[in-house]
DNA sequence: GTCTATACCCTGATAGAC
DNA sequence: GTCTATCAGGGTATAGAC
């Protein structure tokens, strides 16, 4: 019974992601979730006591996949700055459904008193700091102009990979993620090869 | 009192504009639209007959603001083409409103059955559209290399002004769009100088 | 663990008086 | 034009049986 606990959690949170990512929080409700699940809704609020605890054991579960991806690449020893940067789409691409559940869950909690508000602001700053201290390493060993403000890329390069999801998540047929993704790399690789001169 | 009906209609606009940007569609309510607006809810409706309806009449009434400025930018004759990307950015700049709004609503939209989901993909091509024509011109008259995919690029400059108002929305401390827009135009400036090589 | 039953509130929307 | 009254429905959550 203890293991089966376990999975009916996990089934839980699996279609509550796919109910998140679709409706967001306000739209999501618990008893399509639950019966989805093969419950009904006081069944599931016996595993989440409400429904801003089922979202944050949401966000939470796909929190740790999506780090530990990041983290993977990251972490490669010899990859060069922009094998990484196109891993991270690679990445995504893999996973529409984690995507979409962070696109979409982002808008909402805009919201200061959105219940995921804090959790963004926090996802983003991690991000940032997490990805400023990886370019400082591999710009340095890789020999890239030093007059560059580390922290205004990384700003961009995760508005860049927001930015296209919204627009392939809204319009696939007309959007590939890749091919935008790759024109930046060589944006940011020309720029970075240049000697400093002003 | 025909006068009064008009002001009585933009008034419930600006004021469901703000509550749309915040709550998104499904956490606004009609209630407390009207009880801000000075009106109990039938009140309201007799202006616009659904909830439905009155997002549509946000979102149209705020879209011809946007494009009006978005056109005069496009449309002056003289400018440079890095100047018109950065009167971009300072226009959104300037409506931190309207910018809430169509980011928080974009993310929702994703959903294929909400109800500004089409709103939005013919608001995104006709954006690309828009901004291609004008970079093709610009483009040719101003020398850059022409071997640059202009609708990748254009895809690129809409995911930046996104990506960066998400962060900037999420984090206002922290992040500026400014300074990261004006980084972004120096990439894509070094890039297009360059001449094609490869 | 999971259910039935239910409480309770809030939602969008309509009917009809004024 | 704007209101009161009201409806049907759905929302989260709880109590308590099994």
């Amino acid at each position: 019974m203890t293991t089966q606990r376990r999975s009916r959690k996990e089934a839980i949170l699996q279609v509550a992601t796919e109910h998140f990512a679709r409706h967001g929080f306000h739209g999501a409700t618990l008893s399509a979730i639950a019966e989805a699940v093969g419950l009904t809704e006081p069944g599931l609020l016996y595993y989440f006591p409400s429904k801003v605890e089922l979202l944050q054991g949401v966000l939470d579960y796909r929190d740790q996949a999506d780090k530990s991806k990041y983290m993977a690449i990251l972490e490669q020893d010899k990859i060069s700055l922009f094998s990484a940067l196109q891993d991270l789409v690679n990445v995504n691409q893999e996973r529409p459904g984690l995507v979409q559940l962070f696109t979409v869950m982002v808008g909402e909690s805009i919201n200061p008193e959105h219940p995921s508000h804090d959790f963004f602001v926090q996802r983003y700053r991690a991000l940032r700091k997490t990805m400023v201290d990886f370019f400082k390493t591999a710009a340095v060993s890789e020999g890239y102009r030093t007059d560059v403000d580390l922290e205004q890329l990384v700003v961009l390069i995760i508005a860049v990979l927001d930015g296209l999801q919204i627009q392939w998540l809204l319009d696939p047929g007309q959007v590939e993620m890749t091919t935008g993704f790759a024109l930046f790399t060589r944006l940011v690789e020309t720029y970075l090869e240049k000697e400093p001169s002003d």
